[in-house]
DNA sequence: CTATGGCACGGATT
DNA sequence: AATCCGTGCCATAG
């Protein structure tokens, strides 16, 4: 039964091939919309109440992660063990040092509700008849915690003014999950700003940024913001970096508490990751685990009312039926082809790569998505848009985009952070000497893109690191 | 004069 | 076809 769902993997219909693509280029958040979207669109599609693994068909008891999954098997002890995961009540790897997430499925029984626990920081600063709109407002909020209403339709209905909505919905962005109740992540964001101003320093150009040129600076297009708002470019990496650390466009998905480590990657801030890498038992001894998170949801099942219906049914509604049925059939499969993909490519990418996550940086093997896509036999977009957009959480904690699995220049980058640390702290080393000491280890690069790395890592010019801290 | 950053080009990658 | 990235050249700051 199983094996048969895969095979039918190979002869692709052009509409399955769009969809798949359309499935992989998403990560697990917009896959989840997705998926939402489906259920309610499509009668014949329904949520199995039996699950099972996705990767070896075994029966599940509510949120266990696969014991077949994760049990090594002997031939492959020092391999990586590669399997999907259902999103269900998930226990993160690093729970002991990962605290406070609130994620839908984070909120048990015990815990207070997101909502509760914003209400309560808000309710000494509101009247009793603004409590209610409070409320309201937080009883509204999407699963990322926005609140997209139109602020004039809940100004009508509870007889007040726009105004009034506005300052409460104001109070509420301040409470903690700074940006809570916006109406998009720009909006997150610059409450998030907003609010640091307060509390400290921040350039006039990162507002104007913000305000004006989000949507660019998270595509990285440094430099068409800099020609139009006539800055150098470095303000405005400089900026993105500044983002990524202190700012969150999604605030319900995790908090940035004060400090994430501050060795940080690049400017976007990721939120639930798509992958998890971790050690069987966080004993890392054990083999690698790496699970392919898909929503608990996507346990999807044909109807089998479905079935039955269509054969009862006359002509006219029967074939209403069948294009249903087919549309759910096509849906399905088309998930388990973005699946199977997503675990094919990351059994190559955790193999190949394998030194890199587990000792750092300094380890990452020259890869281009080219290469996977020969090996795996698909298409290079394919692989393309299975990394795209995805995030992986390494052993280790962190959170990177699995782009970072590509990056030629990250070992190189990780090398000049190093000599940079240890170089003379009274007589930095310039970009050109630094230059000749890549040579010597074997890395050739000019001089200009030497530079350009230690800006990306937020290093200052030689003859500003002088006598520095740290 | 040296070190660094801006701009723009071309080749590689997606 | 579009985008990204390394590089060379030039301007400018130090």
């Amino acid at each position: 039964m199983y094996q048969r769902q895969f095979q039918k993997i190979q002869p692709q219909t052009t509409a399955h091939l769009a969809q798949t693509m359309t499935l992989l280029n998403m990560n697990l958040g917009e896959l989840n919309q997705e998926i939402n979207r489906a259920l309610n669109e499509n009668p014949a599609l329904v949520v199995k109440e039996e699950r099972r693994c996705p990767t070896c068909n075994y029966i599940l008891h509510e949120g266990q992660i696969c014991p077949i999954c994760t049990r090594p098997r002997s031939s492959a002890e020092n391999e990586s063990i590669v399997f999907i995961s259902p999103r269900g009540e998930f226990v993160p790897k690093n729970s002991t040092s990962e605290d406070e997430i609130f994620t839908d499925e984070n909120m048990g029984s015990e815990e207070i509700s997101l909502e509760e626990y914003v209400l309560r920081q808000v309710v000494s600063d509101l009247e009793e008849k603004e409590r209610i709109i409070a409320a309201y407002i937080l009883n509204q909020l999407d699963e990322d915690g926005f609140f997209k209403e139109d602020i004039s339709e809940v100004a009508s209905y509870y007889h007040v003014s726009v105004s009034t909505i506005e300052a409460i919905k104001r109070i509420i962005q301040k409470a903690d999950p700074i940006g809570i109740a916006s109406a998009s992540p720009e909006e997150a964001i610059k409450v998030q700003l907003d609010e640091l101003r307060e509390n400290g320093e921040v350039p006039e150009t990162y507002l104007e940024i913000a305000d004006r040129y989000l949507h660019q600076l998270l595509k990285k297009q440094y430099k068409e913001i800099s020609q139009e708002l006539g800055i150098p470019i470095q303000e405005v990496i400089g900026a993105a970096d500044y983002f990524g650390k202190n700012l969150n466009p999604y605030p319900t998905r995790a908090h940035w508490g004060t400090f994430r480590q501050p060795a940080a990657e690049e400017n976007k801030v990721y939120s639930n990751p798509d992958v998890i890498i971790s050690h069987l038992n966080n004993d890392p001894a054990q083999p690698l685990l790496v699970e392919v998170i898909i929503p608990y949801i996507s346990f999807l099942n044909i109807n089998p009312l479905y079935t039955q219906a269509i054969k009862e049914a006359n002509e006219e509604t029967r074939n209403e039926l069948r294009s249903d049925y087919e549309k759910a059939n096509l849906f399905i499969k088309c998930l388990q082809q973005r699946n199977n993909t997503m675990q094919r490519l990351l059994e190559r990418i955790s193999r190949l790569q394998k030194e890199y996550i587990l000792k750092g940086e300094k380890y990452i093997q020259p890869l281009t998505r080219a290469q996977i896509a020969q090996e795996l036999k698909v298409h290079e977009s394919t692989i393309s848009r299975a990394v795209s957009s995805k995030s992986v959480q390494l052993p280790d904690g962190r959170i990177i985009p699995m782009s970072l699995f590509f990056d030629r220049s990250l070992g190189i980058r990780a090398e000049i952070k190093e000599i940079i640390a240890e170089e003379k702290k009274d007589d930095p080393l310039s970009d050109s000497e630094i230059v000749k000491i890549l040579s010597k280890k074997g890395f050739d690069l000019a001089r200009r893109t030497v530079a350009k790395y230690r800006l990306m890592e937020g290093i200052l010019p030689a003859h500003q690191r002088r006598n520095q801290k740290r």
